[in-house]
Order: C-alpha cells, then sequence, then structure tokens
DNA sequence: TGAAAATCTGACTACGTATTCATAAGATTG
DNA sequence: CAATCTTATGAATACGTAGTCAGATTTTCA
C-alpha cells in the first residue's frame, strides 16, 4: 500500500481497483484514519475554507450565519466564523481569518468601512461584500434592495391611510440605514407627508424599546413608524405598549429583514422578507466564478402581518 | 532575508534584531504578505480551529454559536461551524470536520447519538459534548444542571398556587428532555399534583404553537404549562393566546434556556437562563487542559417574567 | 499468438511553515 | 587579550497530501 494509492482511494477512488480500494477503506476505519484537509490545503493551496466576518450580536446575522453553514453543509467546503464588536476590531479579525487562505470570504454589516474593504481587494482570496451597499463597485457585493423594499413598505403603510409618519433607523451611518429611509422617505415625500429620521443608536431591541417608549411618554405618537430592522421594531412595539399606546390600534409598525420571529404571532410584524437563501447562494456563486465586482442586487418581499392591520385613526 | 528570519518574526519577534524586524514588516506589507495557517498547522500538527457541530435551526443554538466566537475572538483560534438537520447528518459532518485537525470539537445537541460520540473519542482530537448530558462517563461534557433548574421552575409555579400542570416537552428521546421533565416531575409529585408529559415533536416554536392551540381547543388547559424551551413556550403562549386563553391570565407559562427574546416585554417569559457565557468557557478549558471524562455540570438561574406574574385562580 | 491498449500501482516531488542545529559576529569577563 | 558567553542569522528538515511520471500487469483484438 503506497501512500500514493491511499491518496487515490479518497481523492479519485474510480482509478483504484475494488480489492484494493476497499482494503484500504477497511485499514482507514480501523485505524480511525481520515485525511488531512490541512495537507489537502497546502498541496493546493486551497483551504476549502469560507470566511464570514459578521457583527458580534443581532437575529438578522445570526440567521445568515445559519443560512451560511446550512448551504455548505455538503462537506466540501466549510464555515469559518469572525464575529466583531466594534468596527476597529475588523481589521484585526480579518487579518486573522486571511491567514487560512480561505476559498472565500464575506465581509457583512454596513458597518464594516469601505477603506477597509478596498485595501482588502487587493489580496488573493475572493471577497463579497454582504447587505453592504456601500462596497458597490469597490468589490462584489450581494445585497437586498434596500430601497425599493423601503419604498414598497411604505406604500403599503400609507394605503392603510396614515396621515403622519416617522422612521426609526438603527445607525444614520450606515448604508442600509440611508437607503432604507431614502426609500421610504421619497414615497411619503410625494404624498406631502412629512417623515422625520429618529435614530434609534443601533440595531438592537433595546435601543428600539427606548424610542418606542419615549414616544409613547412625548405623547406625539405618529401614524406609523416605518422600523429600519425588525430586531428595532421588536423594541419599539414592546415600548410602545409598554406605556399604553397600542400597535396597530394607535400606530402602525413596520420592520425590515424578515427574521424569524416576525413571522411569530405575538409580534406578526409588517416587514420586509429578505431572501437570505437566494442571497447567499448568490454569494457562493460569485466565489466559485472568481467576480471581481459584479453586483447583485435582490428583491425582498413584503410580508403583511397583525402590526399594520386595520385603518388607522386619522387625526 | 532567509525564509527562517521571516518565520521567526512571526512566530517569535524577539529573537530577531529590531532592525531586521522592521524591514521584514514593512516589505510583508507591501506585498500583503500573511503567514499561512495552513502550512503552520501543518508543521504543528494543530490547525488553530475549534470545530462546533450544532443543530441547524433554533435560537438557543444560535446564542451558543455567538458565544463560541466571542470568545475565540482574540484571534489565536477559529470557530468552524458546521450544522446539521437530521442527526444522521452528523456523522458526516463529524467526517468532514475532523479533516481540519481541530484543537477541539464541540459536540452539541442532545439528539447527537451516543454511539456516535463514543466512536469519536478514540480520535485524537479533543472533543467536548455541550448539553449532553448522555454522554456523561463517555465524553467530557458540560451542561447546564437541567434536573435542578426544571426544579427550581417547578416550585416557582408551585409557589404561585397552582392545581393542576402539564409538561410540554420537545423530544421525548432527548436527555436534556428527559432531565428537565424528571426534575419537574419530582417536585410536582411530592405536592400530589399530577403532571402529564406532553411531547411537541421538536424544539421549534410551531411545533409550541400546535400544542398551545390544541390545548386551548380542548378546553382542558392547566394551571401551568411547564415547556422544556424557551422556543417552543413563545409557540405555546401563541397558541394559547390566538385561542383566546390569556397568559398568565388562565394559565402560568415557564420556558427554559434564557434565550435573548425570553426577556422581551412582549413575552417576559419566566425561565431558567443558562449562563452560557460561563459554559462555553468550560469548554474552552477543557480543551485546553486535555480532558478526558470529567462532568461540568453548570447551575442556571432563574428568571421570573410576567408569565407566571400574580396568583393563579384555582379551579 | 503477438502487439497495442487499458488498467493499476509506486516512487518522487512541491506546497510554506516552525524548529533544530550550526555558524558567525559581537559582547563580556578574568 | 584570550576564552567564554550572548545574540543574530541561515541551512536543513519534517509535516501529509495530490499530482506527474514511469513501470508493471492484465486485457483486448487482429
Amino acid at each position: 500500500m503506497s501512500q500514493s494509492t491511499v491518496a487515490r482511494v479518497f481523492a479519485r477512488p474510480s482509478l483504484v481497483s475494488e480489492s484494493t480500494r476497499e482494503s484500504v477503506n477497511r485499514a482507514a476505519r480501523d485505524l480511525g484514519y481520515v485525511p488531512s484537509a490541512i495537507a489537502g490545503g497546502m498541496r493546493n493551496q486551497r483551504s476549502g475554507l469560507v470566511g464570514v466576518v459578521v457583527p458580534a450580536t443581532g437575529e438578522y446575522w445570526q440567521s445568515v450565519i445559519s443560512e451560511f453553514a446550512r448551504q455548505l453543509g455538503d462537506g466540501t467546503r466549510q464555515l469559518l466564523v469572525t464575529t466583531f464588536r466594534d468596527f476597529q476590531a475588523v481589521d484585526h479579525a480579518i487579518q486573522s481569518i486571511s491567514r487560512y487562505r480561505l476559498d472565500g470570504l464575506v465581509l457583512a454589516s454596513s458597518t464594516i468601512g469601505v477603506g477597509q474593504i478596498s485595501r482588502l481587494v487587493q489580496s488573493t482570496q475572493p471577497i463579497v461584500a454582504f447587505n453592504q451597499p456601500a462596497a458597490a463597485g469597490i468589490a462584489p457585493l450581494v445585497t437586498v434592495d434596500n430601497q425599493s423594499g423601503a419604498a414598497a413598505i411604505a406604500r403599503h403603510v400609507i394605503a392603510r391611510g396614515v396621515a403622519t409618519a416617522a422612521f426609526v433607523g438603527g445607525v444614520s451611518s450606515a448604508s442600509t440605514d440611508q437607503l432604507r429611509y431614502r426609500g421610504s422617505a421619497e414615497v411619503f415625500g410625494a404624498r406631502g407627508i412629512s417623515f422625520p429620521y429618529v435614530e434609534a443608536g443601533s440595531f438592537t431591541y433595546d435601543a428600539g424599546f427606548k424610542v418606542g417608549a419615549s414616544l409613547a411618554n412625548s405623547g406625539r405618537v405618529p401614524d406609523a413608524l416605518v422600523v429600519a430592522a425588525d430586531e428595532i421594531a421588536f423594541g419599539v412595539i414592546d415600548g410602545l405598549r409598554k406605556h399604553g399606546v397600542a400597535v396597530p390600534g394607535d400606530v402602525l409598525v413596520t420592520g425590515f429583514d424578515g427574521v424569524p420571529q416576525s413571522a411569530w404571532e405575538g409580534y406578526g410584524l409588517t416587514t420586509l422578507v429578505q431572501p437570505i437563501e437566494q442571497m447567499v447562494a448568490s454569494v457562493l456563486e460569485l466565489f466559485s466564478i472568481h467576480a471581481t465586482e459584479q453586483v447583485v442586487t435582490i428583491e425582498g418581499e413584503l410580508r403583511v402581518g397583525n402590526t399594520t392591520r386595520g385603518e388607522i385613526g386619522h387625526g
């Protein structure tokens, strides 16, 4: 049994006679031998690893990670996950992860700076930005259509008959935040409805809760709140309800993302569902065709829930 | 500049003179050179990767993944995530992942068979079972104390004055499910309160929703429902409420796990919070000390929410 | 039956690192 | 100033795989 033969049994079994193959497999099973992906990666100059750099928190990002894991589940490639809290930590995270000679690197989160991305594009590994519209033109990009999605939400809300509305954003410097605001603001603007921007400060439940609570306490609750992300929206809703404002009775609330909980009856949030499955598939495809600058924009789908049911009382 | 010197600059910089070190670093920056972790892994017979095998779905597991990613965030080790749907797929997943000569392999989920684990223990890589009580004695194990936690919940519920109760389990063959039932059943039994087991069929919101709905429709809702997992509990609550049963007005509901959403006002679920941070830290510690059979049991913490507020009406 | 073709196997090599060993130059000490 | 010790560097090596090439054996077919 030469090493060559053993290697062939695992890499290209058809080139080995059946008897030899069987005895190799048997021996492997007995000895617990599994070919080393490390050595294989060394030889082939590719690790079989796909890296994802993603914010440390957030329902949405957890869904994205899960979907990557799912689609890489065939076993030919593995998923390397790195999370970060501050965007300053991104550089370090990317450095560490790049040592693994990745088959592909996904940069998720709109808070990753464009400068950081452009520096990376020069490296050899394929890179794709995920939901990071600002990366368009700099790196291959897969994103949901934030602007048209936000517009669809705005039209839906307007059709419910609202006279006043406001936008609750997460972080105003995030490109997704900006596009979602712009997309809905244009629609409201066209109807002559003022549409102020309120910044929650982060894409979290707690940030949303504070906004909801303070709006309720201020007594100046508009007919509708268009929120930049589902997770913030959950907080906004609970903050409002906690202080006696009914949703959707007193105010309609919408989200964005379509995280699993938005479909739960407890919230039944009207939201724009991101087709994460399709988006992840696009990322993996961009890796395999070694794209360099392509932009893939995918349309989301409006899902109407309980939070925008019924007509809103005018005035 | 020999290769040895370059390697030393990155691995043991103190052994290199400052002038040489600087010029190497400068050249590395200019050329975009980063040492290959693949080759390093080859040389050292260790990849610097920690693998986690985890169910494809579930809020709880997503939290666990996040926590691992967080604690490995220093950059010395990376996180390899593999998910599976059917427990039959676990073997294949483990095979694939084992090719990477992991520094440690975490087997999460009580649905991974004991047979599968014992087969793995023979391999060279350090293995730790996570929340998989059945693995005790077979492999190193880190788990929350399911039984005492469930007992704490039962005592809390009884203190609220319930006369009738039932347990809603996920999958009856899961060892966590069994221990949580046993832990609470003993307490109820001691008070002479019957405590039937109802199986939802999976650890999901939808499964819980169906249980809640059918209980509501049957008209035989007990004073309290002790649910095996938060995510199921959310479904149970929504299923009940959807059909006119008030929580906690008509029935108290408790969960288990302490996922982030359980603290959200919308549910305010009374639950047993798993100290995931501490548990993950224990896993990583077991890896470093190369434990072989240790069992670490960590106490959870009862967090009382709205779903068990107030006294329940008897009869 | 002989020659060509097909099938199978083994020797050999490169991949990039971290380490050991050896060597050289400079620093320290009696 | 010679002997020793310290510091800095390079040469050489092994890690386990997947491929190339060549040799050996068997099969095919005129």
